[in-house]
DNA sequence: GACCTGCTGCGGCGTG
């Protein structure tokens, strides 16, 4: 694909079939060559009505694969009225880029293109609704206020409406918001009455038979799906080691966190990188204390934090000069430069400690060796502690690193976590009955239930569940609906303040949170929970601060410059870790090999976990008395499996503490394997024992609506399975 | 022992 642009078109059938304009924009772009999936994608669009899956990397062209056959079949056919394209994308940002590119595209072909979000003027969204025609850019939130607030119009404003495009169908699967978003998708075709094609656009799926049913339940074998078939780059990986001492101060020159800084300081600087580094308090450590080796060096600082607690402000400066390659830089971030927006070519992604999820570390990776030719470098940093008599198992076994290299081995073998298709999502499913109701102006509760269980993706929730869930929340404490004389489900006094407040688009939580002010400029915010006083330094925006005044009334912390500080406590849940890495994981502990992508103190890390491994007997059985008394459970099973037994155990009377696949149990009253029997023998641990031992169930955005036992129904569909707890707990004793 | 995402209508004021 190295020819002229003429040889190239003029050999392109698919070329060839696009709409004149948009031939012209190509002619204008200069471009050599269509990429593969453009071309495979082209007759695709243009000869069939059926569903499709483009998978390729960031950059990959994917858009353009979708957009350049679906606007020419609207120039070809244009529609009667209606949008004759959506597209449907998560960020704001996203919208934002996806516009600039596309209006130019269609400004050729007198195609209107019409941003739709949070931060578009309410001027340009009456225009949309006044000539809704072209291509409507939308977010799933905004899609939800049409479907609120102007619930009638939809059948006009979608009339003509052919496809819809979604991107980062990845970031859209099976969390909240995907289901909130596949269920908006069955509800826009119930409204017009007949079924729009569906495009997904995504990074690689885990499981891309999954990823179909998740695009079209009803359909799923009749979805096709287009791969790039660029994805042979060659990738660079080095795990690095650390072994943290015993009694070292922060600022010690032989601390971790020094050693870390000083190789991404020596390593990185000069080009533009991304380094991730698991939290928002890491980011700021690490940002600080760059800056700080860039001072004392005296050169410009090059390394920025970026997370999502800092000002737009300044996430759009450290974005802006990360896309300029004549200023070298390297954010330190956190998940929020993982996805979509376009931030150019990054010499090298680092990674601090391991991640949680390979998903997340492939679509990190994917930011990495986009220009043909360079590979994509992987650098991740893994510190262990250094093992006394005291120490841990965790310590002993040297888990962070274990689970580090089960991550980048599934990473080179293509694998990472599916969906999960077994979770409930009540939360949003109340959401989503408030939203018909509202959306229709009052519903009978079976046409409710065929729209979001039957048709829609609440289709594991059946009528008794769904008839439970009415009772709760039309309780009398709860209010959320209320049942008309004729059997219409109408909205309480709760639902209606729920809904008429503009947070009721999203289907998340979010925190409350302060804002933080130096001299009249707001740097970024801190979440309430966290514990903060006047006289505190802390680290915020990769600089010190020390805090002036806290005014509770308007959630506003005012700081001063300072020569000391520690990052601010950010608050945060748990990860969770998948089955796979778990097992992954276990291989490793019973292998001899040794990864060549290891470095020298990271080999003698793998080599100290497993002796211990062998050491502690878990080579051998599954249970095993711990060194400083009571036990090591080895369930080899990820958190949501993991974490329900330790939950039953503690129900039983004892101390639990979780590891990646181990449970470390004091001694009881009770033995261990007779607790284990018990809970093999009994059904799952009933709601009531499981609060008392301390569990929190809610995690959702309106589980505060429901009872205890539907919330925990909710939570063991998904993140705690309790239902695993026998199955497990009989594995281990029989081991 | 964690990360991220999103948001309408309306009143008041200043400007062209």
């Amino acid at each position: 694909m190295t020819t002229s642009h003429h040889s190239s078109s003029d050999s392109s059938r698919a070329f060839g079939r696009l709409a004149t304009p948009v031939q012209r924009w190509i002619w204008d772009k200069e471009w050599s060559a269509l990429h593969d999936i453009q071309e495979r994608a082209i007759p695709l669009l243009l000869d069939t009505d059926d569903d499709l899956i483009i998978t390729a990397a960031t950059a990959g062209g994917k858009t353009e694969a979708a957009f350049l056959p679906l606007i020419s079949s609207v120039i070809q056919a244009p529609g009667a009225g209606g949008f004759d394209l959506v597209y449907i994308g998560p960020l704001r940002a996203l919208i934002t880029d996806q516009f600039g590119r596309l209006e130019e595209l269609c400004e050729k072909a007198d195609l209107p293109v019409y941003p739709w979000h949070g931060d578009i003027s309410a001027s340009v969204k009456k225009r949309a609704r006044a000539d809704p025609r072209g291509i409507l850019l939308i977010t799933p939130e905004s899609l939800e206020a049409l479907f609120v607030l102007r619930g009638l119009e939809i059948p006009r404003l979608f009339a003509s409406t052919r496809c819809i495009v979604i991107d980062e169908l990845h970031a859209l699967l099976d969390n909240e918001r995907g289901i909130h978003m596949r269920s908006l998708l069955t509800r826009l075709e119930m409204s017009l009455g007949r079924r729009v094609r569906r495009v997904g656009l995504s990074a690689t799926l885990g499981d891309m038979d999954l990823a179909k049913a998740y695009l079209r339940p009803d359909a799923a074998d009749a979805v096709h799906h287009l791969d790039s078939i660029s994805d042979g780059k060659e990738l660079l990986v080095q795990l690095r080691g650390y072994r943290a001492g015993s009694n070292e101060g922060d600022e010690s020159k032989t601390s971790v966190e020094f050693r870390i800084a000083r190789h991404i300081f020596e390593k990185l600087r000069g080009e533009q990188n991304l380094v991730f580094a698991g939290s928002r308090g890491a980011v700021e450590e690490y940002s600080d204390r760059l800056r700080r080796m860039c001072e004392a060096d005296r050169l410009p600082n090059e390394f920025y934090p970026h997370h999502a607690s800092l000002s737009r402000d300044h996430r759009s400066f450290v974005e802006t000069r990360l896309k300029d390659a004549r200023l070298p830089t390297t954010a330190i971030c956190t998940s929020t430069l993982e996805l979509g927006i376009d931030i150019g070519e990054v010499a090298c992604v680092g990674q601090i400690g391991a991640p949680w999820s390979v998903a997340a570390l492939r679509q990190r990776l994917g930011r990495s060796g986009r220009r043909a030719g360079r590979p994509a470098v992987l650098r991740m940093y893994v510190s262990e502690r250094e093992v006394s008599a005291k120490s841990g198992v965790a310590d002993a076994l040297r888990l962070s690193l274990f689970r580090a290299v089960a991550m980048i081995d599934l990473l080179i073998d293509k694998r990472c976590e599916p969906p999960q298709p077994q979770a409930l999502h009540l939360s949003t499913l109340v959401h989503q009955i408030l939203s018909v109701i509202a959306e229709k102006g009052g519903a009978p509760a079976g046409a409710i239930y065929d729209t979001l269980c039957v048709r829609g993706p609440f289709r594991l929730v059946d009528k008794a569940l769904f008839a439970s869930v009415l009772r709760q929340i039309g309780g009398p404490d709860v209010e959320l609906v209320e049942q008309a004389p004729d059997g219409v489900l109408l909205l309480g006094r709760g639902g209606e303040r729920l809904v008429e407040h503009y947070s009721f688009y999203a289907v998340f939580q979010s925190p409350e949170e302060y804002r933080v002010v130096a001299g009249g400029k707001t740097l970024g915010t801190l979440p309430v929970v966290a514990v903060l006083a006047v006289g505190m330094t802390i680290i915020f925006g990769g600089r010190r601060w020390r805090i002036k005044d806290v005014h509770d009334r308007d959630k506003v912390i005012e700081v001063t410059p300072d020569a000391t500080g520690r990052p601010p406590p950010f608050g945060g849940d748990a990860g969770l870790i998948h089955d796979m890495v778990i097992k992954r994981m276990r291989q490793n502990y019973l292998s001899d090999a040794v990864p060549v992508y290891l470095d020298g103190e990271a080999k003698r890390l793998l080599a100290e976990g497993r002796a211990a491994f062998k050491q502690f007997g878990l080579d051998q059985a599954a249970i095993q008395t711990a060194p400083e008394g009571g036990w090591i459970v080895a369930t080899w099973a990820g958190t949501a499996q993991n974490a329900a037994l330790a939950l039953a155990l503690k129900a039983r009377g004892f101390d639990v503490e979780q590891r990646d696949g181990l449970l470390e149990v004091a001694s009881a009253e009770e033995s261990l394997p007779a607790a284990l029997a018990a809970i093999a023998a009994a059904p799952p641990p009933d709601v009531r024992d499981l609060l008392k031992a301390g569990a929190t169930l809610i995690s959702e955005k309106f589980h505060e609506h429901l009872s205890d036992e539907l919330i925990a129904l909710d939570a063991s569909s998904a993140k705690l399975d309790l239902a695993a707890c026998a199955g497990l707990a009989a594995a281990i004793l029989a081991e």
